[in-house]
DNA sequence: ACAATCCGGACAAACCCGGTCCGGATTGCA
DNA sequence: TGCAATCCGGACCGGGTTTGTCCGGATTGT
């Protein structure tokens, strides 16, 4: 299935919350927006703010802005954020180990054009791209339904 | 990570073994070629057969065979084979219950474009272009070492 | 000085995957 | 006709990764 981390789903949907107001937001403010729990929505941002995507603010009247304009990040950075380089299989960039009886396996290097071509594909997506339209505003009425 | 699942890459290994040779081979022939557990290589070889990629000959004097010829079968066929239809997200061809309260998350229907481009990067790999040179010999030669 | 907030790591639980095994069905050969 | 070889389908369990939570420490505004 290609499983994407949900990790990366949850920061989608918080970066988005983020983009909503240009204002500073809390983590348990992010976490009542889109319906998370508030230590799952910290752990989320805290990945996000060491990959630069967003800027954390301590102290009181502290909270999370974003660096960029949601137009500007793209979907491979999130996941890079998130769940570390981008490649299909272990046996990239020296992962010696992974593969134990196909030290010499020919396939090995083979695999970087695919995954050139999947970086090529997530990198021109943008997170404003997955959520045009107000994607707070939508999780609050859902919340309020239940 | 992205990451893909072991038995995919199990997948092409076995139908490397497979292109080599035309003949028809058996599932324990395979496993020795490979150095992949037999019960391993089996299993993933039903389940490309039952995905159509290769034939299985029952009875005595049976084997597994090519259903075409390697550079007729593309990576996405075996991801799909394996692991099920190729997405990124749960969010996808109405899985019903994978988002609780994310029930009209405007994200959602947003990752085709994601999920199609993916899609059309693993289409344009065949197995043929994985394994030019005949992985069996390599791996034989491995196994030697050892 | 105090309170609010982010930061970093450690931790248990749940889920999924990897790998194995078994019995049944089917086919070729003696 | 009987036997052996082989694929087929499912169930099963252990290990590992991910998920989600928590706690103490550092930092900053009031």
């Amino acid at each position: 299935m290609l499983r994407l981390s949900r990790m990366t789903d949850y920061a989608v949907v918080a970066l988005s919350a983020l983009g909503g107001a240009e204002a500073v937001r809390t983590a348990p403010e992010l976490a009542a927006e889109t319906g998370l729990a508030e230590p799952t929505v910290a752990k989320v941002l805290k990945l996000l703010g060491q990959a630069g995507l967003v800027d954390g603010l301590r102290g009181a009247r502290g909270g999370y802005r974003l660096a960029r304009p949601l137009s500007a990040v793209t979907l491979a950075e999130v996941i890079v954020a998130i769940e570390g380089p981008i490649a299909l299989t272990a046996c990239v960039d020296g992962a010696s180990g992974g593969c134990d009886t196909e030290a010499t396996c020919p396939i090995r290097g083979r695999w970087d054009p695919v995954n050139d071509a999947i970086r090529n594909a997530l990198s021109a997506v943008t997170i404003a791209d997955l959520a045009p339209t107000s994607c707070a505003a939508a999780h609050r009425a859902a919340l309020a339904l239940a």
